[in-house]
DNA sequence: CATGCATATGAGTGAATGCTGATATTATAT
DNA sequence: ATATAATATCAGCATTCACTCATATGCATG
């Protein structure tokens, strides 16, 4: 096991790829990466129960990836930080590269 | 079709988060992100059993995040693709408000 | 061959995780 | 005060997960 004394960050950092690990919640962070939508909204938009919809989202603030904003009723969810989608992108575009990618076709047939 | 293709790769980016949401793994990861190394090298870096590496190695590679060579006795694991490495820098850049969280990473188990 | 080193695998276990159904809370409107 | 809509929480269950111990495999050398 690792030193788990020191707070190096990686904690951190392995804590949140396991909240993001999960494919509704990874889901609902891609619902509302771009404007905050409410509980009902994410549910709607994922397909995914009330309650297990909150269920993930209470797991998203436990890890402060979300935040909240209350409008009467409504609880509006969004990316604590915004960034968060770059990287996310970032992270997809090197998992999921598509073999039709120019670049990897060029790649593909220069190695013969 | 072009929404399921989107939704086949957000299930293999949640599963890549999952296989590095943990932080066995993802010092794995780390310590062979610059160069690759023997499963002993892990060992020694890590302080893990030589049960655990193999258990952790295992995971990663069948989500084929890393891969291995064979000289001799010895089997070098190395990153599947390198560029993981910049885009876990990345994302650590983005949750951990600092840089080179790795760089701690490493002058702390090579302390040990 | 046998021995030793490097690494992988399988079985078993306790803990964490994802999920659900029922219930609670909060806010608005009648 | 009652009703209803929006959201959260709790308790229980099944599955997955991280881990360990023991054992197996592969490779080199005497």
């Amino acid at each position: 096991m690792l030193i788990k004394t020191m707070d190096s960050g990686i904690e951190k950092l392995a804590r949140t790829f396991k909240v993001l690990g999960d494919y509704n919640r990874l889901g609902i962070v891609m619902v509302i990466s771009r404007v905050s939508r409410t509980v009902t909204d994410i549910i709607n938009a994922t397909g995914m129960s009330q309650t297990l919809v909150s269920f993930h989202l209470r797991a998203l603030r436990r890890a402060e990836l979300v935040t909240t904003r209350r409008e009467g009723p409504f609880i509006y969810y969004s990316l604590t930080n915004p960034s968060l989608m770059d990287v996310i992108d970032n992270f997809s575009m090197i998992i999921n590269k598509k073999v039709s990618d120019k670049k990897n076709f060029l790649e593909t047939i220069s190695r013969g």
